[in-house]
DNA sequence: CAAGAACCTTAGAACCATTCTAAGTTATTG
DNA sequence: CAATAACTTAGAATGGTTCTAAGGTTCTTG
């Protein structure tokens, strides 16, 4: 290790996943800029000119264990597509859908007030709050 | 006409379509009752039953000149299905994760405030609120 | 009321994002 | 080092949606 770059073996260690070569690979991509929000494919695009390709299946596969691991959140907001998002905190999408791009802005910008209840048997999950534009 | 259902056949020239009896049996089963949410193999299940059974294929286009004319609107919540709901005026939505269920909650109960501004050189279309709820 | 033109419906094929299968590979543990 | 459990992957399968192309319906015009 030389020192500079976060140590994904152990935090894929801590998430219950077996640092494999592939997931380290993915979790650089993911993980070692700023946040980010992208679709299976487009990670695939990007990791395949890497030194450690990855299979389509595995990209599949590892982005759902990182969002069961919490590591990533998964953000519907067009039919037949899903995004993962590797903001995990609180925030809200602005997604332009001319384009498909996705931005984040924070929730603590924003106030929600006047909610009702869940409907009877349920509890609360996650408020997802999408503001829809065009260019 | 016996008189005591709303005319289909206005509304949908009115939309620029013509009033086919396929287009007509979808209005029925959408529009007759209060407010829905369905998918298209929903909508197909139930039309399927009707004196006017309709093919899939033409659920798909219905249901998309429907949204195109402003009758409906999609919703899109869960990766793999688009919703339509018959209810366009401002609302948001209920969606119960763990059954798939859509229930409307009026916008005007709701106060968001501190919306950032759109992205530079895009213009607001919708904002969509979306609270989760599991059983 | 024709009759033509425009539009619509439909079965089945195609498409595309995602998941599955099953065979080979790698990481972990002792 | 095994031995074992976990992982990766190509390719097949799946499932929702769209497309194709052939036949049917609705509309317009005379
Ligand atoms: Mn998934
Ligand atoms: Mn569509
Ligand atoms: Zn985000
Ligand atoms: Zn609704």
């Amino acid at each position: 290790m030389t020192g500079n770059s976060p140590d994904f073996t152990v935090s894929l260690r801590a998430a219950g996943l077996r640092p494999t070569r592939q997931r380290v690979a993915l979790a650089r991509v993911l993980f070692e800029g700023g946040h980010r929000h992208v679709t299976a494919e487009s990670l695939h695009a990007e990791v395949k000119a890497t030194p450690m390709p990855v299979s389509l299946a595995t990209v599949y596969n590892t982005l759902n264990q990182f969002r069961d691991a919490g590591l990533l959140r998964e953000v519907v907001v067009a039919p037949g597509r899903s995004y993962f998002d590797t903001n995990t905190g609180h925030h809200h999408h602005f997604f332009v859908e001319t384009d498909g791009e996705l931005h984040d802005f924070p929730s603590d910008e924003v106030t929600i007030a006047g909610l009702p209840a869940p409907p009877e048997g349920t509890r609360l999950s996650r408020v997802d709050v999408i503001v829809r534009v065009r260019r």
